[in-house]
DNA sequence: ATAAACTTGTTGCAAATGCAACGATTTCTG
DNA sequence: CAGAAATCGTTGCATTTGCAACAAGTTTAT
């Protein structure tokens, strides 16, 4: 990926509002919106961020590799890996050795993880109608724009 | 109880998908955003992020207290105080007692420091222009609505 | 076939983090 | 004005994090 600063220069303002910074402000939402969140999921569930991303990972695949958690939600493998862990313990899911290639772990919900997951994911779903109906217009460009720096970003950073 | 590997592993709510859900493309913007920018920082300017927000903040202020920082770039304040300490040990900064209140702590660049900023502040202006040119017609409904979020969530939550 | 190279998941360790408690100061209240 | 309450910044402590190293397993190349 090219150098982000690698572009043509241009007289730079004098004037540097961190403010206005996209980079800054996409950080702050993304804090903002992830305290909202895990202050319910701790007290409800005792989830942690980690532990939720995992969790609801295994609800939509219904069986992975801690390798594939790692690629799909973004998380370094040891904080994948002590997740696992922690809801192993809690009886939430379970990891086995894989038949096909004995270095992979499955992961699966077992019925408890999956009856926590029954009742966590219509609150997720009603907190991303509420953001969709604060954002009214403005979510479709919103949208649009994550998916383009996800894209754009991607490759270039783990 | 069942054996979770017995059964077909089925996802229990297709109607939710993670990889559209708002908080975490969010978040997994700001860490593809950050990522891509500590690298520049810590290779070029030996800075982290909390360095480089206290940073920042205070050439843009010409003077701060820690809980002026704290408030305007919401970090924690042991966060802020650990990022002064760092960069006073290395120059960067000067930090004395304030006059008015002697339990405020005025914050303020050194010549070195602003030096660096001078190198650092065109770097960041630069990247601003390439997300702006990145995202084309959305960023004005993408910073529309990262106004917004900030707004909304900025009480309820640290 | 076999050694080298690579992949996967866990763990040790050092650094970073969040929180609470604290001393020092200032402001509030009666 | 005095005591109580609040504010500010730092620090101790336990937890979390990222990174590197590692064992176990698999793939590649000769």
């Amino acid at each position: 990926m090219t150098d982000p600063f690698d572009i043509p220069a241009e007289p730079s303002d004098p004037q540097f509002d961190l403010s206005r910074f996209s980079p800054y402000r996409v950080a702050l939402a993304a804090q903002l919106l992830s305290e909202t969140l895990a202050r319910v999921y701790r007290a409800r569930f005792g989830l942690s961020i980690p532990d939720w991303r995992v969790m609801v990972h295994l609800s939509q695949s219904g069986r992975a590799s801690v390798r594939d958690i790692e690629a799909k939600v973004v998380m370094e493998k040891s904080k994948v890996s002590r997740a696992a862990a922690r809801l192993e313990g809690r009886g939430l899911i379970a990891k086995r050795q894989s038949e096909s290639d004995k270095r992979l772990v499955d992961l699966t919900l077992t019925d408890a993880g999956q009856a926590m997951m029954d009742e966590l994911l219509p609150l997720a779903a009603q907190f991303q109608r509420r953001i969709e109906a604060q954002l009214g217009t403005d979510f479709a460009g919103f949208d649009a724009a994550l998916s383009r720096i996800i894209e754009a970003y991607h490759d270039s950073s783990l």
